[in-house]
DNA sequence: CCAGATGTTGAACACGCGGTCAATGGAGGG
DNA sequence: CCCTCCATTGACCGCGTGTTCAACATCTGG
């Protein structure tokens, strides 16, 4: 007994929604068609029906993931800051939040981190996103750069930025493997009195 | 045709030889006990009659690879280093080689790493190598804690190694995900200024 | 009201996995 | 010299996977 037809696109939404349930509670690893399928209530024939394959799942589920979450992206009440120190710290503290604010999200970013090691396709999503992580770092990099430039004098923007960006993941990669000893509000007080000096002969 | 035969401590170095020669190659994705024994030029049944299971030659597969590369030591040559600040430096610089020149052992890391997301006993043995690596920290974050009572009033130790790790660990996970993009030298000359000032007013 | 198009189902397929174990044969002690 | 160990082999098992596809249900346009 077949179930109801549905639209191209529901179906496809359905499906994806399912996926990202599965993937959140059992991992890229237990992420399989026809868990997926099950948690939809579907027959597990359709999903590569609608989703040519696997990888295809997977790469529409990586954008979903970058969409859903507003993860990885500089909100405009970061934007609105006028100083650069204040929005690198408003930054920083927004990532921390998400430690434990969004721990199945940030689950989910390493898991594909991690496929991205040894699939192309998903590394290439990956490193866009990095980049663009990276990037969005650059105005407040360079105004500290700016601030201080004899002691910066060999220090470019972009390695400032990736020093910054490893803050965050550093910390991420250590949430994820030991969610209860590693301290966000110790790291967040440590972090800002390490930083707080860097913009001030700016202001 | 049966292989000759060999004593037990040889047969268990081969085979761990194997799977880390496997490991590396393929990622512990690939790593299967079929593949071991082929790379070993053994039948697959010999696996696990040395090693209990395949979790088993994991575990011991990840003991190995704490001991053999010298990987997260902090070595005597930089605890000869009198000033705390050097040491800091010296093992940022010392890890950041390390994402070069043994880039496989890191990509070997950050595997189980991954693993150890799912898996209570990797976990564990994750961790317990995470605590060790902090607390080889202690010290010289101690004594930066002590320069500045002022300025790190509310920042506990603990807390400091955390975003001193989070340094290496943040880098290590860019550089896994992309080798080429990410400079090194760059990020070690940022880090180098950002760090420079710290200990200065305790010398 | 009836085709033709299309979403849906679930059996089936080939594959590779971890694990098991009877059979084999080499090595060493009696 | 033979006989007992035991390392070694490779066929075999059960399982779960991604994928395919004939059969079928449902919907839609004429």
């Amino acid at each position: 007994m077949p179930g109801s037809k549905a639209g191209e696109l529901e179906r496809k939404e359905q499906i994806l929604s399912a996926a990202f349930t599965v993937a959140t509670r059992e991992g890229l690893e237990g992420l399989t068609i026809r868990r997926v399928a099950t948690e939809a209530g579907l027959s597990h024939g359709l999903v590569p029906f609608h989703f040519e394959s696997k990888d295809r799942l997977l790469a529409a589920l990586l954008d979903r993931l970058f969409a859903s979450t507003g993860a990885f992206e500089v909100g405009p009440e970061i934007l609105r800051l006028e100083s650069p120190l204040e929005r690198l710290l408003a930054l920083l503290r927004q990532e921390m939040a998400r430690l434990t604010s969004d721990r199945a999200g940030i689950q989910l970013f390493f898991d594909f981190w991690h496929m991205g090691t040894r699939h192309p396709r998903i590394r290439a999503k990956m490193r866009a996103e990095l980049k663009r992580y990276r990037e969005a770092f650059s105005p407040m990099v360079e105004q500290v750069l700016q601030a201080d430039p004899r002691r910066f004098a060999d220090v470019s923007p972009d390695g400032l930025a990736a020093v910054v960006v490893s803050f965050i993941k550093g910390s991420a990669v250590q949430s994820v493997i030991d969610p209860e000893g590693f301290d966000v509000a110790q790291f967040t007080v440590a972090a800002n009195a390490l930083l707080s000096e860097l913009g001030e002969s700016s202001a």
